[in-house]
DNA sequence: TAGCCGTGGAG
DNA sequence: TCTCCAAGGCT
């Protein structure tokens, strides 16, 4: 019964899964790890030519943890959630430091990494050490909740019920439960998806219990979250500023008018002085890619108590540090 | 534990 | 245009 349903999914993620470089023959466990923070809450399409460059530049973790944080930082790009680039760099830090350079095989040692949850604790577990663990993904919940829940969506929160309803689907043979994994987390993310499910490529569609009991909707409406004026939007513009700017950025620039004191702006973009680098390289209305991104800033026309929150948050975050009235990245 | 934390493409 | 949401983790 069980076993059949294994069987189906697993020859089918052996036809239609995606070819994706992280589960490629010569991956890595430092490039799955890389590839599983990088995916969470970000979609594959933007997270692979970011992956591809990590590997390039730090192909072990050693290699990223000889560098300052900030490069994490800045190579990070806009994938969103800039902290997951930090404490993937910390992950680095402590696989250098207390494990010889490699990766934790276990999902018990995998979890003590900063950055990684349950999730992917179970996922770096399975997908590259093959061992057998409950892997449970927002994919892997929803395919759940409509072929064995008969609902159209999971909880929102991850409920202890949902942890124990994979654990009884994962099958037995080890082998099998990592195939099994990756198979229900593809299915979700390209046929069995959040808003219209493609059921007709479905290669379980006949034993899903929600198309059998007619497709019920929704016991709740999911809450968006907000976003225009919030300080998640304002960080989000201070961090694009500073991951342009190649040296330390005057703290004022980050206000509408700029530096109070009437030091008159100085054109032109970074570097395009032969003087050493210093903060009055950049000036509020410049040009380059600093300049844009100030501009960016300043046209969400954040009250100044906003933004000295948020960037407040941002140095508590040690996603960016003050040294003598100037920002940069860690 | 609910709220917070980015970003941009799809519908 | 605007809403939804994409391989979560942390506090």
């Amino acid at each position: 019964m069980l076993g059949r349903l294994h069987a189906t999914l697993v020859d089918w993620f052996a036809r239609e899964a995606r070819d994706l470089p992280w589960r490629a023959a010569g991956r890595t466990p430092w490039g799955v790890l890389v590839s599983e923070v990088m995916l969470q809450q970000t979609p594959v399409a933007r997270v692979l030519p970011v992956w591809r460059e990590w590997m390039e530049r730090w192909p072990h973790p050693a290699d990223l943890a000889a560098e300052p944080a900030g490069e994490a930082v800045r190579a990070w790009g806009r994938l969103g959630y800039p902290r997951r680039a930090l404490r993937l760099h910390a992950a680095a830090t402590v696989i250098t430091s207390e494990h010889g350079g490699e990766l934790p095989d276990t999902e018990e040692g995998l979890l003590a990494l900063p950055g990684v949850g349950s999730y992917t604790a179970a996922a770096v577990a399975s997908f590259a050490f093959g061992r057998r663990a409950t892997v449970v993904d927002t994919n892997i919940r929803r395919v759940h909740a409509r072929l064995v829940g008969g609902e159209a969506l999971p909880a929102p929160t991850l409920t202890a019920a949902e942890q124990r309803r994979a654990t009884v689907l994962l099958p037995a043979n080890r082998e099998q439960s990592v195939a099994w994994n990756a198979a229900t987390m593809e299915l979700g993310a390209i046929v069995c998806t959040a808003r219209s499910p493609r059921c007709v490529e479905c290669p379980v569609s006949d034993a899903c219990a929600w198309l059998a009991a007619g497709e019920p909707p929704p016991t709740y409406t999911p809450r968006g979250q907000a976003w225009h004026g919030t300080d998640r939007q304002v960080r989000g513009a201070i961090m694009a500023v500073l991951r342009a700017a190649q040296h330390p950025l005057q703290r004022d620039l980050l206000e509408p008018r700029g530096p109070k004191d009437g030091a008159p702006a100085m054109p032109g973009s970074p570097g395009s002085t032969r003087s050493a680098p210093c903060p009055t390289q950049y000036s509020a209305g410049g040009t380059g890619p600093v300049g844009d991104a100030l501009a960016r800033l300043h046209a969400l026309r954040t009250g100044p108590e906003q933004l000295e929150r948020a960037l407040a948050g941002l140095l508590a975050d040690g996603l960016a540090v003050e040294v003598e009235g100037s920002l940069r990245l860690p």
